[in-house]
DNA sequence: GATGAATGAGGCTTCATTCAT
DNA sequence: CATGAATGAAGCCTCATTCAT
């Protein structure tokens, strides 16, 4: 799929400068609102044009790297970890809301990623295995509170779910495009987006 | 700016040719996910690839206005009209959602506009434009609601609003990308969704 | 398999453009001893390099097509034509080796595609099919005479053809080469060459 | 010149670094019909690809050496060896015939060598040196034969020698090539291989 | 209005070669 | 001896745009 398909293995020193240059990326995609251009990215990254093709295998390839690179740290920064262990279903979430809010408000790259969804295929079915994950994962939270009681079980988590991550994406993209009705009291805004959550949630 | 700009006067063949270009720049955007190439275009067009700048600037000029016409008809199917006058806000809606199931069923740009934001200035302009507009549409129609009584004033139309399309968006999205869960009963996932809208905004 | 598969139809003017385009790169291979810069071809034939790909679908392509047309004309020159209508066996061959003779002297192709057989599957394809053809009609020409009686009906047509054609191709490439001692007497040489051939076809 | 000029001494284990390097050489040509990759031949050889210009000046320079080492096992089987000394003309070619067949039925390089000339001139001049030699020895071959007596003074060797070589690396191509009608019965063929040059030669 | 031949800048990619370790 | 990361020149190809007819 992409170049991790192939399992190079790299020393200390190749490590870093794949490292070096997936950083690169994630700033010119930024940078260009997701388009990347190869010199320019090797500039960057302070390596030859050249050097860049034996950690990747294309353009192409790099973008999909950078752009699973940039879930990975999604995923670890807002998915893996419990935020509150223990605590209740919507607890949870608004800690998870706070937790993206703040990751897109850092990565640069989060705005691209969230905007532009990619034309090319091996750029694109990255981007969709990574929000089906995202999605089937928020489905199972879903089925799992019912099962705990603390949601109703008649909502359709197969529709609320997407409803609830859609709003939430809708609602972060509005946030990085200073909407100034939103940015000026972020924690009402939080406090409304909860609320609306809850009551969608039947809670 | 936009073609729109020159005010271009054409005959009643030209106004033929130019909107056979349309049509043709909104199949080949379909087909190849938000990109186009003026050859193809001009070979679906039947026409040669030349004349194409006859009625369009440039080729972001062409994208522009292919979808400058895909939100007009969208509009005019979905928003323009007051498909139950008189009636209450969530019926309004619901037939509203109805509507824009069955518009982005039958117009294959659909897909496209709502996944890949463009990345040109000029295209990412019309869509912010559009895009915008829609959303100050439903905050004035949550606020005069509001007024009416018929929503709770303690929700803020400006978390809701961008939420409340986010989420409508996302489920568009995922019927049309063949979510089995979705597809199979068409009339539960829209009172699913209808009933989510209905919890979320205190109905 | 080359451009030709696609029978595009081109203009009058497209016509002599592919001309010039083809008589070019002949030119460039004949200099560079079988290799071919597209920009040099351009040059050569003064066009833009963006042209070349209108009427070829890669430099592999245009090479293809350029030693298509050399066996074009080669064959037009030398086997098509039948020289002596009437004659007996190797009258007609001796005209045929005068007329390849004058060929290779004045087409500055035929070194490098006597000598060079391309890497390239797709060049490579056309010289093994349009050699295996020449081969073919020697066959087909020396049973014939067999036939009539006029060759001895012992002898191997499918030992002696390839054994004379790779005789006379390695003459002319030696002729190219300018070997002194085959350039200095030309018609003393036609003449060994005749006898050669007579007395191995039993003559 | 070539690498043999530096006249680098090495060690025992360097030795057969070379040769396997060459080995490797020699199967990446084959592999790729005439062509060469330096990555390639470090991988096939296991070594790293900067040793590989421990051994060759470049990579023309190996490709060079390998042809030569080609032509010295080459000459080591066909040529050098007098397979029956004190025999006649013939028999002796016969012998050498026979054991032309057998060694490239063997050798995976004599395909390409054989038919793709290269382009490059260090590796042009090797082949062009290597063949000369082989057609000098021919012509000085008949020559003797002919002050002998046992072949006609009057065929002109310059004609003879290039037209019988030329015919028997053609038939080689041939037979390498899969030719049905050649391979089906080899013994014939050699029977009328031979025939074909005694006749020619005024046996 | 309409054609399609022609342009040419611009980007990706390859791969022989070098060199610090 | 040996490695393999790094270089960078070189060339193919694309495609929006123009313009003579």
């Amino acid at each position: 799929m992409s170049s991790e398909a192939k399992a190079k293995v790299f020393g200390q020193k190749a490590k870093q400068t794949r490292q070096r240059i997936l950083a690169a990326a994630a700033q010119e995609l930024a940078e260009r609102g997701g388009d990347l251009e190869i010199a320019n990215v090797a500039n960057t990254a302070q390596v030859s044009s050249g050097l860049i093709y034996r950690y990747f295998d294309s353009r192409t390839d790099l973008i999909a790297a950078t752009v699973e690179d940039f879930y990975d740290q999604y995923d670890q920064w807002v998915i893996d970890i419990n935020p509150l262990p223990g605590a209740d279903w919507i607890s949870r979430e608004r800690a998870r809301v706070e937790r993206s809010i703040s990751f897109i408000r850092k990565h640069p790259l989060a705005k691209v990623v969230f905007l532009n969804r990619q034309k090319e295929p091996l750029v694109a079915a990255v981007e969709s295995r990574r929000l089906a994950a995202h999605l089937q994962l928020a489905i199972e939270n879903v089925l799992l509170a019912q099962e705990r009681g603390e949601i109703d079980s008649s909502i359709d988590a197969y529709v609320a779910c997407p409803m609830i991550m859609g709003g939430i994406r809708e609602l972060l993209v509005q946030l990085l495009s200073d909407s100034p009705q939103l940015n000026k009291k972020p924690h009402k805004m939080l406090d409304q987006t909860m609320a609306f959550m809850a009551r969608a949630m039947g809670l």
